[in-house]
DNA sequence: ATATAGACGTA
DNA sequence: CGTACGTCTATATC
């Protein structure tokens, strides 16, 4: 890269890649499962072939001048000394890692790169020193590292590499990126980081500040200073917070401020890439056993050679785009054929505001952008037209197919959605929306969308870029899709069954009215009187809805023993208030847990009418992307956490009825699919004799692990056995399981054995998956669909448990997902078939709600269980249950 | 208006 | 100290 300086001749613009070694090279290790990567002498060798691919991607993309690794060292840093828990409680760096860093060093050396380590001071601080000289010398300066507290360092000139999910994954932060994520600018990343603590380094922060408390702060008071000098006006329990914490902050802010004042044995214009030694990379890359590394590493010496003598004057842009005002009609006579079109939408709420489609040809990019409440009739057809026959990419595709709609057309086969993609190669993102997409995938930054403005004069480039990013992140989302695996998972299920959401979400469910208002009515009644009770029980007013108020009358007032505690207290959850009642017999805790329940049931109820539309349906919207595990989500209002467990409960379901036109409501659900799916997978034949059997699962399985007849199978055996079950699924401590039994935490120890002395599969099956997942990175269920669980390998023994249960779940749970997701598709493929004017409505995770003609009744029930059943193949039978009645309610079954 | 904690509904 | 979700209310602070 060339810039122009002053006297107008070029100069080579210098470049300083600085490399967090110790870091980049932890993330390597645990990424890469260690039996691929073991030499025939038995040394492992990940970390040095992680790291080495690492660095010389970097090299290859960023082409830097000048480069240096930074090495920690053994003996501890002057952090330590001034905090001595600091980095405490870390797991032990294995013994495999730690002979590799000095394979690594050899291998740097073997290329001509310089590395680095200072006793007594962390890799960090190396970093931040060179960091300063280069961004002084005028170089243009990358520091890859993995810790977030880097990026104090950035500047105009000084980026950072941030390593994403995989080490193949790198983020370029730059100030804008920091500030888009934080919300503060860089050099005031560590101020938030003292204010909310470093879990990893075990510096705990101020209680209850989390991320976006801290940045607010520090923008307000103008960095932690002004946040520490201002800390008497903070007012509340925050405030307070911060002013007991003040040292602990201080603490955290002297440890995280990196050094930029170190001496060290090289200056940076002594960073120069040495030329490669070949013999001596030959030698080293024999013992290592790579082969393939070994051209790269030539490559780069070749190309490093030649890039002085090149002069570069091409022209990156070469993408020309048109944009066009007018001449609508005219622009779609010249889209080719076969052209695939990008969709941008802008809305305000859901209505759509404005369109860009884009289209590239050979170097060049089309594109136009429009409005489409402005169109003719005959022009809105020509749009029509031209989305229906070619192929589209879009992003949030439902959305666009409902504010279609909205416009008065319908749009048929959508064929591509970004959002789609990036959901099935990273699930666990909680965000798909294009700037981040763009950022993640194409490292490219777009400029987050202003809220939609009139025509008038307006300016479509922004919208055009966006079609533009829509078109490009499709050709590298699909291509990562194939190589993983899941091109099929997405073609094949995830498109079609988002243009199914859509008509669920269309049709939307009819409720009844009255039976909403009688409720509400009951349901206000019984709230006041509850309320009243528990007032007299007490001899006061107290907001019955305020956990602290109830602490204060419970533990204070009422001197009542302590129960679990909260971050702030004790918990005053149902179990404990029952558990209290139990100890206590005061009657104001009968009254409290009335209240709860009648006034959450009220709150539900009020909810749903709030949401009935015009049409006298609810149009809820199925989320599709945010679920880990594969499952559909519901919101606004959330539909798939309507009351069951309790026939009053049930009653709500009650106003859920078949709208005009039709006569019953049908739910159809799977019986303990999740279970079923344990018996496959695990092939643990007991499991699977069990329901085979076709007797009561749990009472079966009771029988079989107490040996003892069906028959003698008391209901409390099967309740523990049932929970045993469940709660396997999940990842289930002794102790968890000991509470949810009531028994003693050796009783549930025992349980558990004895259920794996019957059910060894299970066991076995279990134990697989979670090392399956922490050697590959991630989990699969039966389609393919992937879970990825860096944390199972973390250092956090909190973290790791958590991604092991996580880990346990997920293939089980995410094959569920898969087939009731197949299994909607199917339905509603063939009722469409067959003409019937019967309708899904609804998916709740195991369960379909259907809307019924009469006269279709027999053929959809028949339809429904057959498909149900028959969406995988299992080596046991897919049972399904099914009811039909006048309510949900009435479909229970 | 917005963030966080606590509680609770579903599979 | 059981997975996966969404929503409501209170509370504190803007």
């Amino acid at each position: 890269m060339k810039k122009r300086n002053s006297q107008g001749h070029t100069m080579i613009q210098q470049k300083l890649l600085i490399i967090d070694g110790h870091s980049m090279a932890f993330r390597a290790f645990f990424a890469l499962p260690p039996e691929n990567f073991t030499t025939t002498t038995g040394q492992a060798t990940n970390a040095v072939y992680g790291f080495t691919t690492m660095a010389l991607r970097l090299i290859e993309e960023h082409q830097p001048t000048h480069i240096a690794v930074a090495f920690d060292t053994k003996v501890k840093s002057f952090r330590s000394d001034e905090y001595p828990e600091y980095k405490a409680g870390r797991a032990e760096t294995p013994q495999e890692f730690k002979g590799q860093i000095g394979l690594i060093k050899q291998v740097l050396e073997t290329v001509g790169i310089t590395w680095i380590t200072k006793d007594g001071f962390e890799a960090d601080d190396i970093l931040a020193t060179l960091a300063k000289q280069g961004d002084e010398a005028g170089m243009k300066v990358l520091v890859a590292s993995g810790d977030r507290d880097s990026f104090q360092l950035i500047t105009d000139n000084v980026n950072v590499i941030y390593p994403g999910r995989t080490p193949a994954d790198l983020k370029i932060m730059d100030a804008a990126a920091v500030e888009e994520r934080y919300g503060v600018p860089p050099q005031w990343y560590p101020h938030i980081a003292a204010l909310t603590g470093e879990k990893a380094d075990n510096l705990p922060g101020v209680p209850g500040v989390g991320e976006k408390t801290a940045a607010q702060w520090v923008m307000k008071y103008a960095g932690l200073a002004g946040v520490l000098a201002n800390a008497d006006k903070i007012g509340g329990k925050r405030g307070e917070a911060l002013r007991e914490h003040e040292a602990d902050v201080l603490r955290n802010r002297r440890l995280n401020e990196l050094l930029t004042n170190l001496e060290l044995p090289y200056n940076v214009a002594d960073l120069t890439r040495e030329p490669v030694n070949r013999q001596a990379v030959n030698e080293l890359f024999d013992v290592l056993e790579f082969n393939r590394l070994r051209k790269r590493v030539f490559d780069l010496d070749a190309n490093a050679d030649s890039n002085e003598e090149i002069d570069d004057t091409r022209t990156i842009e070469t993408l020309e785009l048109k944009l066009v005002s007018d001449g609508f009609q005219n622009w779609i006579s010249q889209v080719p054929d076969q052209a695939v079109l990008a969709v941008a939408s802008e809305y305000v709420k859901t209505e759509l505001n404005a369109l860009a489609i884009y289209y590239a040809t050979e170097g060049t990019g089309h594109c136009y952008a429009l409005e489409p409440r402005f169109l003719s009739d005959t022009e809105q057809k020509e749009l029509e037209d031209l989305l229906t026959s070619h192929a589209v990419i879009t992003h949030e595709a439902k959305r666009l197919r409902h504010a279609f709609r909205e416009c008065g057309f319908e749009i048929g086969e959508l064929a591509e959605d970004v959002e789609l993609e990036a959901y099935l190669l990273g699930p666990d993102q909680r965000e798909y929306s294009l700037p981040t997409l763009s950022e993640k995938y194409l490292q490219r930054s777009l400029p987050v969308a202003e809220s939609a403005q009139l025509s008038l004069l307006r300016d479509f480039s922004e919208l055009a870029g966006q079609a533009q990013v829509v078109y490009d992140l499709h050709e590298v989302l699909f291509k990562q899709l194939e190589t993983t695996q899941l091109a099929e998972l997405y073609r094949g299920l995830e498109l079609p069954v988002q243009a199914d959401l859509y008509e669920l979400e269309k049709h939307g469910v009819a409720m009844s009215m009255d039976v909403l208002n009688q409720l509400l009515e009951e349901l206000t009644e019984q709230v006041e009187v509850a309320e009243e009770a528990a007032y007299n029980a007490i001899g006061h007013k107290v907001n019955l809805a305020s956990p602290m108020q109830l602490q204060t009358v419970l533990f204070e007032e009422l001197q009542m023993p302590k129960t679990k505690k909260t971050k702030r207290g004790y918990t005053t959850n149902a179990e404990a208030l029952v558990e209290l009642y139990e100890k206590t017999q005061h009657p104001f805790l009968q009254h409290l847990l009335a209240h709860r329940d009648k006034i959450k049931m009220r709150q539900i109820v009020e909810g749903l009418i709030s949401a009935v539309g015009a049409d006298g349906r609810i149009h809820t919207t199925f989320q599709q992307t945010v679920a880990a595990t594969g499952r559909l989500s519901s919101t606004e209002p959330n539909l798939q956490n309507i009351p069951a467990r309790t026939a009053e409960g049930m009653r709500i379901r009650g106003a859920f009825v078949p709208g005009t036109g039709f006569d019953y409501l049908l739910t159809a659900d799977y019986s303990q699919i999740e279970m079923r799916l344990m018996a496959h997978m695990s092939k643990d034949e007991a499991l699977i004799e069990a329901f085979k059997s076709g007797e009561d699962l749990h009472r079966t399985m009771a029988a079989m692990v107490f040996a003892v007849p069906v028959e003698e199978v008391t209901p409390a055996l099967r309740s523990q056995i049932k929970a045993t079950s469940y709660g396997l699924a999940y990842g289930l401590s002794s102790y968890g399981l000991s509470q949810q039994l009531g028994i003693s935490v050796p009783e549930a120890r025992k349980l558990k054995e004895k259920y794996f002395e019957r059910f060894g599969g299970v066991g076995r099956f279990l134990g697989e998956v979670v090392e399956e997942a922490r050697e590959r990175g991630f989990t699969a269920t039966m389609m393919g669909r992937r879970r990825y669980l860096p944390d199972l390998n973390s250092g956090n023994t909190n973290l790791r448990a958590m991604a092991e249960r996580a880990a346990l779940n997920a293939p089980i749970q995410g094959t569920a997902a898969d087939i009731i997701k197949l299994a909607m598709h199917l339905v509603m493929r063939v009722l469409r078939e067959r003409g019937l004017a019967s309708r899904v409505l609804l998916q709740v995770h195991d369960e379909l709600v259907l809307e019924v003609v009469a006269s279709e009744l027999n053929e959809v029930i028949q339809i429904v269980t057959d498909v149900m059943s028959g969406a995988a193949e299992l080596s046991l039978p897919l049972d399904v249950s099914f009811g039909v009645g006048a309510s949900w309610q009435d479909a229970a079954h």
